[in-house]
DNA sequence: CTCAAAATAGAGCGTATACTCAAAAACAAG
DNA sequence: CTTGTTTTTGAGTATACGCTCTATTTTGAG
């Protein structure tokens, strides 16, 4: 057996539990103890391997942040419609990182500034890849394309939004309307 | 003066400060004690107000959900573009009451069911009234408009997110834009 | 098996929170 | 002014939180 396995092993329990809490009782509710009775480890292993809880926290949230951008490899080869699933696919998939990706991002609680910038940048770059895809699609204009793909990002956080407060909610669907309607 | 007054006033400044919070520092950072200091009141007087420092936070989740929805009287009036402007305006205009809006709806925090049934309830009622003004304006089915509202409204909940984030967002000229592409 | 390093356990600490309550103060009608 | 009511005060309580620390157990290479 590997030397520090084990150790990271309960780490992975801790992040695992963090994830979960974070998604179900929001920021609030995720604890220490809730981390620690969910992950099965006392409060001085966790010490061991995190310097505070906000640490545990922040490891899932970046996470949840990175695992909006999927495929980092397909960039300029992609299709509206490929990244448009891929969206959907994210938020359906993972509505537990989708939702605190959102609630990241509404902010409020959890007032790490370089968070939310984080944050923006993500929704940029997608921006602008979406960009990049309408534009080998269509041929328009670089400005043009650029506004297209803001209102359509606007219009797909606006599904997702819907979703996470009605879970009857067809997100697929109405993804496909939005892409459509164009 | 009249009798009872001097009570009523302090409970507003209770709910100004609590809606100050709630705003600033989300619903983590809206402690009793700040809402105290800022509302200039001690423990004593607070509870002879409210019985809960929820029902505090609660009343005034509940005033931003209302606060969405403007001008109940003009239902079945108004154009597509004043629906909109009304919508961009209340974002902008309160932004205090937006944040908390999105927040509750994003949930996680504040775990009450009947306060995500009010949003979604709040959200299905501006869809159609959308949806109507679309009628109005288009002719299109009732089906059609249905849709068109569903996804105007989710773009601008989308912009919104986008604002939040990021204050140099030129939310306005998006509303517009995301108008015109229809 | 031995033993040093790694990992866990859990009692305990300081602090902040929501909330209570008895007493004092402010107030307005008679 | 007197009196009963409303309002405010602020010390005090119980609880839950994040976190520490030492003792104990587990681990795995030699």
């Amino acid at each position: 057996m590997a030397r520090y396995l084990p150790g990271l092993q309960t780490r992975d329990r801790i992040l695992d539990s963090t994830r979960w809490l974070l998604a179900r009782v929001g920021l609030d509710g995720t604890t220490l103890s809730a981390i620690l009775e969910r992950a099965k480890v006392r409060s001085g292993s966790f010490y061991n391997l995190f310097d505070s809880k906000d640490e545990a926290i922040l490891t899932v949230i970046r996470e949840a942040i990175n695992a909006v951008d999927p495929h980092p490899d397909g960039v300029g080869k992609d299709t509206v419609e490929e990244l448009v699933d891929a969206y959907v696919e994210f938020i359906t998939g993972q509505p537990t990182l989708a939702k605190i990706y959102l609630q990241t991002a509404v902010g409020g609680a959890m007032t790490d500034e370089t968070l939310a910038h984080r944050v923006i940048a993500h929704h940029e770059a997608r921006v602008s890849r979406l960009a990049d895809a309408i534009r080998r699609q269509t041929r328009t204009s670089k400005a043009k394309s650029q506004l297209e793909a803001e209102l359509l990002l606007a219009g797909l956080n606006g599904l997702a939004f819907h979703w996470l407060l009605d879970d009857d909610f067809d997100i697929a669907a109405r993804a496909r309307d939005l892409l459509a309607s164009r």
